[in-house]
DNA sequence: CTCAAAGCTTACGTTAACGTAAAGGTTAAC
DNA sequence: GTTAACCTTTACGTTAACGTAAGCTTTGAG
């Protein structure tokens, strides 16, 4: 019989490098809903797995709300909640924001790298 | 002899739907200097490709404040304050996190691929 | 047994990024 | 010459995402 890994909160923050605080912050907001020994909440992997998907949205900027809204689109228990097409198109959604930030980057990128160029231009004619 | 473009503030606000409000908080954050005529604040093409790289910044979930160092590395009159290696470093660091971005934009649009594909798989065996 | 470490809940505090509203100046059009 | 459409400043309000602190419970180690 194989048991599950299991975390404690403060283990989870640790390996995300966040606070306990924050983690219950988004179990409050509905992103998170850890099961119970009494009162500790226990994490499974699937929760560890939904915890990565909250910080790589913070990186990319979206809100928690923002966030909440795909991880819904992924829960099998909220499934009748949201029709099929109404799914895809919150996909598609998705994919255009992501879409719109890829460009933002590159960008980014391209400016960033001709600055560095004129600096190290003007460096060398020191 | 050639005449300038400019902006009002409200023509710069619609232009990239923003409000007046904003544009001027930016302004008081130290991200954008518009000259004056009298009271009136006047744009100039350069505000407006700032303005440009601040919704750009928000877009990807920056701060002001990290828009505003970003933006400073590229304003001539602050060279004196920024040392070189200082600015390639800034650089650096920039072009880090938007890597960083660039892999968790790359991973969401893979999970949403899967996820479509999953739903598609569902929807045509109704 | 006891005490330190970790967990819990409740609640108030804080910061960023504006929104909203009030009160007033300017100016082009009628 | 007055009204509508903008502009201005000042100031208080609001929301998101936690931080911080207080007070209480649980538990493994010595």
């Amino acid at each position: 019989m194989i048991t599950k890994r299991t975390y404690t909160i403060s283990e989870l923050a640790s390996e995300f490098d966040v606070t306990p605080r924050a983690i219950r912050f988004y179990e409050s907001e509905g992103l998170l809903n850890p099961e119970r020994d009494g009162q500790k909440r226990i994490y499974y992997s699937k929760d560890y797995v939904l915890l990565k998907l909250i910080l790589r949205g913070k990186r990319l900027g979206w809100s928690l709300a923002e966030s909440k809204q795909l991880l819904d689109l992924y829960d099998p228990s909220q499934q009748n909640q949201n029709q099929y097409h109404q799914v895809l198109q919150k996909i598609e959604e998705s994919r255009l924001r992501l879409e719109q930030q890829r460009q933002d980057i590159e960008l980014m990128v391209l400016e960033l790298d001709e600055h560095q160029a004129r600096i190290e231009q003007a460096m060398s004619g020191t």
